[in-house]
This record gives C-alpha cells, sequence and structure tokens, in this order.
DNA sequence: TCTGGGGTCCTAGGACCC
DNA sequence: TCTGGGGTCCTAGGACCC
C-alpha cells in the first residue's frame, strides 16, 4: 500500500480511565485504583437503575461490568454505590480538556465525549520535547498530578490510527499507551481477533463482511475493494480503508457539523395506555428539548417522535413507530413544536395500545437570529422572549420553579426527572 | 441482554421539478 | 402521453458510538 498521498500527522485520542468512577473516588478522598465502587443510575422507571461506570477495583474483584444492573451487584459492604453526579463530571473533563489546551492550539483539540478527546499535535509536540512518547508521558503526568485522573492515551498518524490504538492496545499496557503508525498497521490492525472491536464495526456489519466471506482485518485488508464498494457501497470503501489504516476524515470541517439535534427520550414507569396521559409526556419532553434549543440560541426546522410499544402488545401492535416532519418554518417556541409532536403521535397511534418507550428530538437547527416570519401567522416575538425569561429563572432556581400545569397531572414525569442531567442525577439542583 | 439516555451518519425510495 | 433523464428534497429506517 503506497501511504506517500495519505494525510499524515501526530493525533493522540486520550480517554480518562473509569471515568465517572475516578472522579468519584477522587472526589472523595479514595484511591481509585484499589477502592471497589459503583456509579449507578437512579432512573426511577426501571428495575433499580444501571451501572453507569465502576472502578478498575470493582472490575477485578467483583467481575462487574457496565451492562450489570442493581440485581446483578453483589452484596458485600466493601463494594461503595453511588449516585451519580454529571455536573461534576463535566466541571472535571473542561478542567481535563484545559490541560490539553497547554499542548494544541484550540482549532487542534476536540472533545469527542464527556471522557475523550482527540488532540492534533502535529503542530507543536516539538515545542515539548525531542521524543513524542515522553510528550504524551508528560501531558499523562499533569493530568494525574493536578486532577488525579488516569488516562489512557492511543497515538498514531491519523485520528482513526490513534483511536485503534486506544480501545486495543492501550489499556494493557504498563503505560497505558497505545501506538499505531502507518509502518505497522499490518501488524497492529491486521491480527485484531475479533472485527467487532474495531471501531465503526458491529455485529450487523460484522455479519454482512462474513457473508462476503470476510472473517478477520486480515481478509478485509485484501479483500478486493471494488467488490465491497459494489456489495456494501460507501460503507464498502470506508471499511477497506479502515483495515489498511486510511482515514482521510479533516477534523476542522467535521467540527463544524454539529448540533444537528436535540433530543430527550425516556422508558416509562410503566405501561401507559391513555391517550392523555401519554401527551402529558410528550409535551414535557418537547418543553424540555425546546428549553435546551434556545438556550443554545438554535431554532428547529424539524421534529422527530419516537413511541415504542409495551413488549406486552409487540407481537399485535409491533415495537411502535418513528416519525418525522418539516417546519414550514424554523421555530424555537415550545407550542410550535409540541403541536407537531402531538400532530405526529395523533397519526400514527393505534388507540389504546401501551407505550412504555418516548423519545423526541427537534431537527435541522440553526441559529436564532431573527425568527423567520410566517406569513399565515402574525408575528410572536414577544413568546419567545417570555420563553427566554423562564429560561432563565429555570437556571437560575431549578427546573421546578417554572413548569406547566400538564405536568401535575397524572402521569407527568418531569417533576420526577427535574434534577436529571442527560437522564442522570446532576449532582445538584441547578443544570 | 431487553426497556438507560443522547447523539451522528448512511441508504433507499417516493415526490417533485426542470 | 409515455416511460427521457438528471437532480434535489423529504421521510423512514438501519447502524453505530459513548
Amino acid at each position: 500500500m503506497d501511504y506517500s498521498q495519505e494525510p499524515t500527522g501526530v493525533y493522540l485520542v486520550i480517554d480518562n480511565k473509569s471515568f465517572y468512577a475516578t472522579v468519584e473516588c477522587t472526589a472523595r478522598g479514595l484511591d481509585p485504583l484499589t477502592t471497589p465502587l459503583v456509579v449507578m443510575s437512579e432512573a426511577a422507571n426501571t428495575n433499580g437503575g444501571l451501572v453507569l461506570a465502576s472502578s478498575p477495583a470493582a472490575k477485578r474483584m467483583f467481575n462487574i461490568s457496565n451492562v450489570n444492573r442493581r440485581r446483578d451487584l453483589p452484596n458485600d459492604k466493601r463494594l461503595l454505590v453511588v449516585p451519580p453526579r454529571m455536573n461534576l463530571y463535566i466541571e472535571r473533563n473542561i478542567a481535563v480538556n484545559n490541560i490539553f489546551r497547554e499542548y494544541v492550539a484550540d482549532e487542534d483539540l476536540i472533545p469527542y465525549s464527556i471522557d475523550e478527546s482527540i488532540l492534533n499535535l502535529t503542530h507543536s509536540w516539538r515545542l515539548f520535547g525531542n521524543n513524542i512518547l515522553q510528550v504524551v508521558r508528560r501531558i499523562q503526568h499533569e493530568v494525574k498530578e493536578r486532577l488525579d485522573l488516569i488516562t489512557t492515551v492511543g497515538l498514531g498518524n491519523n485520528p482513526l490510527q490513534a483511536k485503534i490504538a486506544l480501545d486495543i492496545y492501550s489499556k494493557h499496557n504498563s503505560e497505558f499507551i497505545g501506538v499505531i503508525t502507518y509502518d505497522t498497521v499490518p501488524n497492529k490492525i491486521w491480527p485484531i481477533a475479533d472485527i467487532t472491536d474495531i471501531w465503526g464495526i458491529n455485529h450487523r456489519t460484522a455479519a454482512r463482511l462474513a457473508a462476503l466471506n470476510i472473517h478477520n482485518i486480515h481478509q478485509l485488508a485484501n479483500a478486493d475493494p471494488y467488490l465491497l464498494k459494489e456489495k456494501l457501497g460507501l460503507m464498502g470503501t470506508q471499511l477497506y480503508a479502515t483495515a489498511w489504516g486510511i482515514d482521510r476524515t479533516n477534523m476542522h470541517t467535521q467540527v463544524l457539523r454539529r448540533d444537528k439535534s436535540i433530543g430527550n427520550s425516556q422508558v416509562l414507569p410503566r405501561d401507559y395506555c391513555q391517550k392523555d396521559e401519554i401527551e402529558v409526556v410528550i409535551k414535557e419532553l418537547g418543553a424540555q428539548i425546546c428549553s435546551r434549543l434556545r438556550a443554545h440560541n438554535k431554532q428547529a426546522g424539524g421534529v422527530y417522535l419516537s413511541i415504542g410499544y409495551s413488549l406486552s402488545i409487540q407481537d399485535r401492535y409491533g415495537a411502535g413507530f418513528a416519525h418525522s416532519l418539516k417546519l414550514s418554518t424554523s421555530t424555537a417556541e415550545t407550542d410550535k413544536i409540541t403541536a407537531q409532536l402531538l400532530y405526529l403521535f395523533d397519526k400514527y397511534w393505534e388507540e389504546g395500545a401501551a407505550v412504555r418507550h418516548i423519545g423526541v428530538s427537534v431537527t435541522r437547527l440553526t441559529s436564532r437570529y431573527g425568527e423567520q416570519l410566517d406569513i399565515f401567522s402574525s408575528p410572536r416575538q414577544d413568546k419567545v422572549k417570555v420563553e427566554d425569561v423562564m429560561d432563565e429563572i429555570r437556571r437560575r432556581f431549578g427546573k421546578t420553579a417554572i413548569m406547566r400545569a400538564n405536568s401535575l397531572k397524572p402521569g407527568g414525569t418531569f417533576i420526577a426527572r427535574s434534577g436529571l442531567v442527560g437522564g442522570h442525577s446532576g449532582g445538584n439542583s441547578f443544570e
């Protein structure tokens, strides 16, 4: 393979090891490497919650994984079970990224998730040493010293190599550093035993590849790229590139493509069969996403509703439905958006069908810079302003300070969920 | 495994336009 | 009208990630 035309640089993907659990340990003055602790979602709607994170000691001593439920946990006094504090984790994540900013320009840092960031060190690493591994160790050391957090690092010539190096090689290496470069792709990527361990490949894709008699990365790398493209489309081309460690995505242009949708969803505490009680939840979720929309200074051009039916009726009614529509004009007004959500619900819901899961999103986001006027209705800028004030009050005094009267009706879950951040406990009353 | 929650990207078919 | 052909927009659904 000739890599001479491929983009080449120095990239890191840095992950905070057992992030929530480690933050909880250090915030409590405990050693994250020896303290068995799990962070358990409190969501009252499910059977006792879900393990969101577990410390290395919890994994080691009790064999706990993140798919465990509360009922799976051992009854052992040594195991600390704590609720999540999302706001604390967000704050720590910002602190970690501020350390990274000492090593790269702002445009060369991409926070990828709450515990992972991508750094393009191509232009700056020589400022900090002659050996890239020493620079990596220095960054890890800084994060450990200042925040008491353990980081694992993938290093590569592009973000894809760095990500695979992180996922496959960093965790079991004594320094928590994994490295893949163009030179070592056949040695490092092809032997990976389970194809679904590769970022971007899950069971469905593995099955499609198996149908082409491709069962491992070595076979993928040596398959006919034209056949892959013919059978799998663009996905086939990308898979072939992945096997060869090639990544042509441009970090900078990718960043611009964010904020495409905002959504919230929830599993209901029981089956909801009455139309009005289902609608209460849709209205609450609609108000919530509109509030977030305005907080981001955006407006939406489309809405999306998904309804999941109770398992008990799925053989009769199917799994549920999901539908979306485009708005005639973009808006951030709760009333307009919820009206469209309710329209979709009314149109597709089968009377009496038991609902267990509800999701709503606003899509086609644009910046809210003077709302476009709709010739069929009068301008109502004043209404948006009122909602801005309501948002401000919620920010300062908590989400339940002002709420729609609907939430007091049976079925409403807004009050119970008001302390949640991203569906988990925020740890305080603000968001 | 079976109801945790928030996202993004890709594909395919129908409607519609010129 | 019949089947000319290219292009875009929209919706539904699949797949994957953290």
